[in-house]
DNA sequence: AAGACGAAAGTGGTTGA
DNA sequence: TCAACAACTTTCGTCTT
């Protein structure tokens, strides 16, 4: 099936001239953030061509070429896509992807709720490609969404900002390291609308997030910082009597590696800005000496 | 001149009434 | 739902190396 894109004018959204008109989805797409602009547009020309009579007696078939009435628009059959918007042939792997998604959504498409996925899987899938985020990881946010629609917590929301809310919940929840602002900026939404529908989905959907462990991070500042591993060495170790003392509970992972890591360059005379490692960790320097201070002080060093 | 330090004011998230 | 609160950030002046 070839895809016929039309150029349209920018996008009321971020401004992009890369607005596309995707007919077999029946929907204007911005190519650069995402947007869905008409989403209901109906594609009322017939999907054939016929040059003679013949023809067009071959190719008919019965019904309407699109019924706006039915449940699923003749979706399940515009799902089997083979290439881009550019017109390149997809590779296997997306392919794939695809061919999941078009029997995902046959299986799912008598049911009323359908069309909603639908949305929220696109959005999903732009967003992940837009964040480089992989497929398991995506998979995940989609099973966060179903159940969110399964238990009507969409309903008065926006599907963008759920779905939105359901990758990011994905991302916390498999450490993949993408933080709200990213992810809200990516989805060009608000932050405390995708915050706030995080939070909906961890609490309602009852989502086990994974305690962040500052040990994680200071194994990451290490290795970017390329950080020697004896230096690294005291540095766990001073992390695990942080941990015995109770001084990081309740505290930014980031803010407590970072200190120590700084306290262990120190001791060991290895040159290491406060900057360097702030930056590397996204914190302020005040941060690291706020935690640092107070690592000194609890653990006498 | 660069890095470290800390005070003060502001911000966003959590908690408990 | 709202106010109080702790943690964190930003900004900026000062001190040290």
């Amino acid at each position: 099936m070839v895809q016929r894109l039309v150029e349209l004018a920018r996008c009321p959204e971020c401004g992009s001239p890369h607005v596309v008109r995707d007919e077999d989805m029946g929907e204007f797409v911005c190519n650069e953030c995402g947007l869905v602009i008409r989403e209901d547009m109906l594609n009322r020309s017939p999907e054939w061509r016929a040059f003679t009579l013949e023809e067009e007696r071959a190719k008919r078939r019965t019904g309407p070429p699109t019924d706006y009435a039915r449940y699923d628009k003749g979706l399940p059959t515009t799902m089997w896509i083979t290439h881009d918007a550019f017109g390149q042939p997809l590779s296997s792997k997306t392919r794939h992807q695809m061919w999941r998604l078009r029997r995902w959504q046959i299986r799912s498409g008598i049911y009323g709720k359908s069309r909603n996925l639908l949305k929220a899987m696109n959005m999903i899938q732009r967003l992940s490609e837009k964040l480089h985020i992989p497929p398991s990881v995506k998979k995940t946010a989609a099973i966060f969404y179903r159940r969110a629609l399964d238990k009507d917590l969409v309903r008065g929301r926006s599907i963008a900002s759920v779905a939105t809310a359901a990758l990011y919940a994905a991302c916390r929840l498999t450490e993949t390291p993408r933080n709200l602002a990213e992810i809200a900026e990516a989805s060009l939404r608000d932050k405390k609308e995708i915050a706030s529908g995080y939070r909906l989905l961890v609490r309602r959907l009852r989502i086990k997030m994974p305690i962040h462990d500052p040990l994680h991070y200071l194994t990451k500042i290490a290795e970017k910082l390329r950080i020697p591993g004896d230096v690294l060495g005291l540095a766990i170790k001073i992390l695990n009597e942080a941990k015995k003392e109770r001084i990081t509970i309740g505290k930014d992972p980031r803010g407590v590696a970072a200190a120590v890591l700084y306290i262990a360059c120190q001791l060991n005379e290895k040159e290491v800005t406060q900057q360097r490692i702030a930056e590397t960790v996204n914190i302020t320097e005040v941060t690291i000496r706020n935690r640092k201070k107070e690592l000194m002080r609890k653990l006498n060093i």
